[in-house]
DNA sequence: CTGTTAGCGCATTCAT
DNA sequence: ATGAATGCGCTAACAG
């Protein structure tokens, strides 16, 4: 005997339930939507067929006729990512109140898979597409979707109206951050973030720029590298910061991935935190506070931000008026730990 | 101007498409799936309207006619833990050679929403389940999707026929791994695991016996902690554990979740590892790579057991002989860090 | 309150 | 190589 044979059982069809309940199909279906009146008893005997048979719609059937799926698309870079995944789930919790399911797909941070991906959902016709694009491009992504009439949400970038934007602040934060650092006594910090195609990553430079300013400092230029989001380019950048002859006080990680780079070659330096090196994260995860010493980071809260995007596309569905361009903004706060310290606090690195 | 307004911008069909081209709807059917001969001449003006058009099929109606939708569901019990976003990488790492989708959704570790779920994805005819059910009584939800003829590969869990399944060495791995910490000279070992409806759970617990019978020790049951595979859990354990009069001096956390719990308790009893207490978990993650001391780990390889999933469920969709009951076995190694000595090697907690 | 019917967009069979 | 016609399962409009 093998498996795979058995395919296509012919599942029931709401004609055999209305036969089975010696009904018409126009009343089997306004018992499945609740729809129109029923009398009692033919409630009773359809829904006793249905379990009888071990009926369950089919969805395609339903929308084809109706144009509506009842899902919601979210489209993310890497699931792998503790930001998206934590968003995720504030995502269902919202949607599931209201009868929606959220359908997650990763897109490995290709923009040719995340057009495929918002491709696959618009065919599926979901309801309403939850975006964060890896680059500045995905106005492309986003343009498609529009142009397909789906309701957009859009995490941590721009866009073009009409989409409802869910933002960070990310300017404010990394001031915040950099002035603690300034403050401490620190003049010689490095940020590593994202590229200029994302927004957080620009915004997070500007907020890096705007602490230096207000403390009547240069900017130090050559202290920002900006190249991606990933942990690989993490990892680059502190080789590149510490391994040098004249490496900073104090790194701040512009995200997650960042600092899981950031950290091997700590070790590999064998730097002590906070002694020879004072390091700030954006985003409190796992690492962050269970690390030793627990890690000083920038912290949004996500299931803030995915609550708030979630409740925008239920308002988009449900056509409540909502400004074209809406955009919601959402505050960050500084969680010191005890991954800073004064600059020179303890000898450096011997050599 | 609000958005929510123009829905259903009424997307181009294969009719209008057919018309633009000038030729049938057939015609064009034939090039969108490559079926059947066409002419050159064809291809190329409806291949021209479709892009003129932006034409995109519809799935919904592809879906119901075919009842194929080259989707597969995969249903996680939290997509928030790494363990499942990382297979879900792999998954569609050889899914999409084959044309396929992965679509991903969340029970938040909730029988109940995973039945949800997987009457969903029943209901848009995936073409696959993909399903590591929180419970035993996950088998109802296996016998649900095998009903209706879905192909099922079934993921750390017993199942009955047909569905393929692809274990990981548990016993032996939590063997090795005990055998260690009784080499090392432990003998008050303990174990957090989750609940005996976990196949995973009752394994790990079987190889932990199987360390001490093998080296002629009693096995301590009352050292093995059996809940559920939960960070809320793995601090409840721990707190019982580390917080006694006579805390073991090793424990051994049965998953990334467990350890997760675990650490904090570490943290507020300030005990030293692995002078204090020595420490092992189950999965090799962030935290057990960059935390310090490194982790001693029970590892697997995620990505072999995505794409051997995968790669079976490719084998059962095209048919292919498989048998009805394969179980494929994923082997386990331990990876020794820095996280265990021998019993005692400093002075105990102060108290 | 209920039955009948048209048609959603597409793949497919049968002619030609 | 192509066009015409049929029906997948369902909802909604209409008639009764």
């Amino acid at each position: 005997m093998t498996t795979g044979s058995d395919r296509k059982a012919g599942n029931p069809t709401i004609k055999v339930v209305a036969e089975r309940a010696g009904v018409s199909v126009g009343t089997v279906s306004r018992v499945l939507n609740s729809a129109g009146s029923v009398s009692a008893r033919a409630i009773e005997r359809v829904e006793l067929a249905i379990r009888e048979l071990n009926y369950s719609p089919n969805a395609s059937a339903r929308q084809l006729r109706t144009g509506r799926s009842g899902t919601i698309g979210f489209c993310t870079r890497d699931i792998t990512n503790p930001l998206f995944a934590q968003m995720a789930r504030a995502f269902q919790e919202v949607l599931e109140d209201h009868g929606l399911t959220l359908l997650i797909s990763n897109a490995f941070d290709d923009p040719k898979r995340e057009r495929d991906m918002v491709r696959r959902f618009v065919e599926q016709s979901v309801d309403g597409l939850i975006l964060a694009p890896s680059t500045d491009d995905g106005t492309q992504i986003i343009e498609m979707a529009k142009a397909q009439g789906i309701p957009v949400v859009v995490l941590d970038r721009d866009s073009p109206p009409p989409a409802v934007r869910v933002m960070t602040e990310h300017v404010g934060g990394m001031k915040q951050a950099t002035s603690y650092l300034l403050d401490l006594g620190h003049r010689d910090i490095a940020l590593t973030t994202g590229g200029s195609g994302h927004l957080a990553g620009r915004y997070r430079v500007e907020g890096f720029r705007r602490a230096f300013e207000a403390h009547d400092l240069p900017v130090p230029e050559h202290r920002i590298l900006q190249g991606a989001f990933s942990r690989e380019f993490g990892w680059r950048a502190a080789s590149q910061l510490l391994l040098s002859e004249d490496p900073p006080t104090a790194i701040i990680c512009g995200g997650t991935p960042l600092l899981l780079g950031t950290l091997p070659v700590v070790h590999s330096a064998e730097l002590s935190i906070p002694g020879d090196l004072s390091l700030i994260s954006c985003d409190d995860f796992d690492v962050t506070q269970l690390y030793r010493p627990a890690i000083t980071v920038v912290r949004r809260d996500i299931h803030a931000i995915g609550r708030t995007a979630a409740q925008a596309m239920i308002s988009l569905i449900e056509g409540i008026d909502m400004p074209a361009h809406a955009n919601f903004r959402i505050p960050t706060e500084l969680v010191v730990r005890d991954s800073c310290a004064p600059p020179g606090s303890l000898p450096a690195n011997p050599g």
